[in-house]
DNA sequence: TAAAAATATGAAATAAAATTTCAATCTGAG
DNA sequence: CTCAGATTGAAATTTTATTTCATATTTTTA
């Protein structure tokens, strides 16, 4: 039989709880993960009880104390599923530390929801398209621009003429040089951003293969036209305060794809590779 | 190959210990099982050092205090039978899909381990600063500047002048015109980037309060210098490989300072926030 | 080789967190 | 009502963690 856990001891216990009782439990259990890291008075603070009643709350539940309560809650946390992504968590009375758990909770909760929306096939068929790839190109804007701007420096490391800039401008004289079996990396999560959806037609004319970094949509254009799609989930953010998460899943294709890429490259490469880490590390500026 | 493992870590550091710590690790390394439930007394009884040791003994690690080891050491000895908390698991044989849930193990992992670096005081220190400043730069070099776009995306939209470049020589006026108040972010892992520390040494000359995102290592140059620093783990990589996991520990950081200052702004400057992000809908290019 | 600088250390002071105490406040049975 | 028992949080206390600081040690420099 199954070990009861202690999230659902405290859960059949709930009826039996006194009121301050039941409001410390009801904090713990939708807030469990952040619980090890908080202390008696941050939680009595926002479960809206006193500190004593945080200490009481343990004895009643049958754990010697509080500090035994967070082990045992790291414990059991470390195996258990995760399900928030947005931050509807956030209060008034949060402080920095609070705010800081939080977004660290949000953000493993993105890298781990990307295992949902990626796709088997359209990861080998990247991988073949990358071994394939003499010239790479990555184009996203806004938000996206940094994860553009990571993923161009990964692939230089990997000995590809690899380019990105945030300017359309300049994206078309990069575009037009394009040849077949070149690669574009388009990066845009909502996949409805003009720009790159101009970027990924021209670049589909010159006959190079698109990339599509873009939220699983079968409505989207972005997802409609890309050669290959690698999903992000649709890390439904809370729009006052703009995606965080977002990059978060983008960046972990990339660091996919590129993992990927070498893995394929095979040692040949990895020399060459070597030989540009060390002289980084030599002059070291 | 190298992991997030806090043992192998100690491990592979024990000649580098001074002879306190030393003795610290000996027995941490024999008694991992037991430090969850044992006091920093209990530790320096055991081990024939000092109170103050055991707390040093973990910044020298790379862990910001006794408290996160303990919860490091919990999670580990459960996490351990789970099998993967490295890439020295990558074989030959791997599909594109098994290094793609590789990649995302340790891309959580080092998210998690944020938690272990980051430093109470230093957060709301930080906090206070981004709200005295008119101006913000962000600077990092190669892999973290990545990080230092997407920083500076994220403050532009919350009204502030933010700047970044990655060229030494752009950045040198743009330190030039910082005002007292002004804060920079100085980005850098390894916290011994020489570009990085000449920025870092400029813009505290001119009286600007410098924020550093680095490894805790109080032995970098870069930590010593910074006014806050902001620590992030070191997720020793697989140096044929790069790092990744960085980049995901920077933009943790980055996301927790951009929400922090976001709720001490208040709903004055929300509304500005909001028409900007209208905009973009509108234009949608 | 001596002086100066940097590093290492633990005792003691301080700060932070957990726990206990206790007086005030409820609650409900008689 | 009223009183016994349960519940509660403010404040005191205890325990634990962290910082400071003076001293000891090593390393560098002159």
């Amino acid at each position: 039989m199954k070990q009861l856990s202690i999230l659902s001891k405290i859960q059949n216990h709930m009826e039996r709880f006194s009121p301050a009782e039941k409001k410390v439990a009801m904090y713990i259990m939708e807030h469990a993960e952040l619980v090890p890291n908080m202390t008696t008075k941050d939680i009595s603070k926002n479960a809206g009880a006193s500190e004593a009643s945080v200490v009481r709350f343990c004895k009643t539940i049958g754990i010697g104390s509080f500090k035994a309560l967070k082990l045992t809650l790291v414990r059991e946390l470390t195996i258990a599923d995760m399900n928030i992504n947005d931050f509807s968590i956030i209060e008034k009375k949060d402080t920095p530390f609070d705010l800081f758990n939080k977004v660290t909770y949000v953000n493993k909760a993105a890298v781990e929801s990307t295992t949902a929306t990626i796709d088997r096939k359209e990861l080998e068929k990247a991988a073949e398209a990358m071994v394939k790839a003499k010239k790479i190109l990555f184009y996203g804007v806004g938000g996206s621009a940094a994860s553009a701007l990571d993923a161009c420096y990964k692939f230089t490391k990997l000995g590809y003429v690899s380019m990105m800039s945030h300017d359309f401008h300049m994206m078309i004289p990069l575009i037009a040089n394009l040849e077949p079996n070149d690669v574009l990396v388009a990066i845009s999560t909502s996949g409805r951003t003009k720009d790159v959806l101009e970027i990924v037609q021209f670049a589909k004319k010159k006959s190079a293969t698109v990339i599509a970094i873009t939220k699983l949509d079968p409505s989207s254009p972005l997802y409609k036209e890309a050669d290959i799609k690698l999903c992000v989930p649709d890390v439904e953010q809370d729009h006052r305060i703009g995606s965080m998460a977002s990059r978060m899943t983008q960046l972990n294709i990339i660091d996919a794809l590129y993992l990927i890429t070498f893995h394929q490259m095979g040692s040949s490469v990895i020399e060459k590779f070597h030989e540009a880490r060390e002289e980084v590390v030599r002059l070291r500026r």
